[in-house]
DNA sequence: GTCTATACTCTGATAGAC
DNA sequence: GTCTATCAGAGTATAGAC
């Protein structure tokens, strides 16, 4: 069902496509059953197989439209801006991400908690070769005396990390922060602090 | 089996417990089989059957005994001692833990990311009011100028975050560094003058 | 204490009517 | 395109021999 030719196809793969995303990312895929992604998409299990020939193909396409936007903010880092302007929105963008798509962001995680087996050859071949272009440009910032010196892998690791955390643990950090918190915009001053801070030379 | 009687028993239920974490921290619980942990621990189903009563007690055995090291490195953090030092070697012991104990870190991130389902009353039980005490001597050392001001919790968020990164996305670490790196001295280095850096008041 | 055999349920996938 | 019915295999758990 790579090409939905009515509306009703479009309809019904994008709510496919949107139960899976509900189910693997909060089970993984070995945890997920298609009755839980039939049930939530609203269609039986012999239907949702009609529009996708396996569990499996379900995957893959949820992987697949994943990683674009997972790497956009990544790629938008202008060589040619401010430094501690793109790192810092960079930060910003990322904290939006998982705010407004945690469930990627978890079904991500779990890919790689389980050892990356359908996404290993994506990080190796387009991940990596995008954090090494950024990783560069990091280096020749520092180089200039415009941010300070830190190891520019680890510091996107760091970027990461924090920024995946509200997504990832959001139970948790709701659960520790108690009522009357909103994590996100916590999040957002207490990152955007730490960074100005971190990046000064 | 909550008290070993002999010998045989006390190997087996280690055996049982250590190829559990194996399996639950890399599939979760729903995508770990019993098969797959009884061929870890080199028995047969039923006699891990005999041993725990189920899949599910299994799993309940796990958790209890994880969170009692989990959260020993926060209840060491000492009201008395040098605040910086205390704060440094926290996220020093936690880096330790990844690095010694990922399976532990990943079951842990496998049980958040799937909504706590077993854990959410221990950590609001446990967690947060450790959590809302050690908040409260990093409010004083705030206070007192002795290290920055900085929201106390997510200060212990972004240590959780980034220590607990290099055990559960160490597959995408080591792809992203690709080889001849060591992630977690690494980590060691640029976390510890991150902290030192960001603490400074 | 450990094994073989097996009961029973769940899950992914298919057949075929409409 | 969608449904009911159903199959084959995997999965949890139990019975009972040794």
């Amino acid at each position: 069902m790579t090409k939905p030719r009515t509306r009703i196809q479009a309809r019904n793969s994008k709510a496919i496509l949107d139960a899976a995303l509900e189910v693997f990312s909060s089970q993984g895929f070995r945890g997920a059953t298609l009755d839980q992604i039939a049930e939530v998409a609203g269609l039986s299990k012999p239907n949702l197989l009609y529009y996708f020939p396996s569990k499996e193909a379900v995957h893959v396409a949820l992987l697949g439209q994943l990683l674009k936007t997972w790497l956009d903010p990544l790629r938008a880092i202008n060589p040619a801006g401010d430094p501690k302007t793109e790192i810092i929105s960079y930060v910003r963008r990322k904290l939006e991400l998982s705010r407004d798509f945690p469930r990627e962001s978890r079904l991500f995680a779990n890919e790689i908690l389980q050892g990356a087996p359908r996404l290993l050859g994506v990080i190796e071949g387009d991940l990596k070769p995008l954090v090494d272009e950024k990783a560069a440009v990091l280096s020749r910032w520092m180089d200039e005396g415009k941010i300070a010196r830190l190891p520019p892998v680890h510091l996107l690791f760091s970027i990461w990390s924090m920024t995946q955390h509200y997504a990832d643990f959001d139970v948790q950090v709701r659960a520790v922060l108690g009522p009357g918190h909103d994590p996100f915009t916590e999040a957002g001053d207490f990152l955007n602090g730490l960074f100005e801070k971190l990046l000064t030379p």
